[in-house]
DNA sequence: ATCCCGAGGG
DNA sequence: CCCTCTGGAT
């Protein structure tokens, strides 16, 4: 079986953005972001749950402490016990504070708008730096690989199987084969199309609008 | 029970 | 590479 072209992936990696785009528009982000501070709060918090979940707590945290500068000054307990409702709340408030903390000192409290500073904030890896970057900023330097951008890349096997639980190669893999004007809207409309059809536990083959250029797809019986 | 709109650390 | 953190959803 030789080994398909980036030409080939590339066709079909257009034709797979071309059909969600159809499919869904110009998906928003559903998460609160006023500023790209709390954008990249709310983002933060997003890890292993909902937005609607992030969005209950995110009024409460943003009514106790504000602004970089406030938020600089929390005590991590006391965040913690703001946003308890999440998942791992406890280091996610440590990341806040943190996050917080550097904006401040290192960066006049504006978030930088570069990816290289972004990473280097505590809890900031590419996933939420691409996401802060392209939502909050317009700017767009890469894909927001997330485990549904993950997971789709690979059963479209846009990316290699060696690759499958590293989504940071993934997301090298889709920058490769995908041309630029498709990268901003990966993240929302695979997500979205991840969580109606190609969910991780049993994706709706028979009702997907991509299954005729799927190598995964499965059959119905 | 098992999985999730991740990132840090071992 | 693996593990851990965690509550909510399914």
């Amino acid at each position: 079986m030789p080994r398909e072209t980036n030409a080939a992936k590339r066709e079909r990696a257009v034709e797979v953005c071309e059909r969600l785009n159809r499919r869904y528009g110009p998906v928003e982000c559903f998460l609160d972001h006023e500023n790209p501070f709390r954008l990249l709060i709310a983002v933060l918090l997003s890890a292993q749950t909902t937005d609607a979940q992030v969005n209950k707590v995110t009024p409460k945290l943003f009514a106790q402490w504000p602004t970089p500068e406030a938020m600089a000054g929390a005590s991590v307990a006391d965040v913690a016990d703001t946003i308890k409702s999440l998942g791992f709340y406890k280091s996610k408030a440590k990341h806040a504070v943190e996050a917080a903390q550097m904006i401040v000192a290192d960066y006049g409290g504006e978030v930088p708008a570069d990816m290289k500073e972004l990473v280097k904030l505590p809890g900031v890896g590419r996933k939420t730096a691409n996401i802060v970057l392209n939502v909050g900023y317009g700017i767009v330097e890469g894909i927001a690989v997330d485990t549904h951008v993950n997971r789709i890349a690979h059963r479209l096997m846009l990316s290699p199987k060696t690759h499958a639980k590293e989504p940071l190669k993934t997301e090298q893999d889709l920058l490769k084969i995908l041309p630029h004007e498709y990268w901003e809207s990966v993240n929302h409309q695979w997500i979205t199309f991840g969580r109606e059809i190609c969910d991780a536990r049993k994706p709706k083959c028979d009702e997907c609008p991509l299954a005729d250029l799927c190598p995964s797809v499965r059959v119905a019986g």
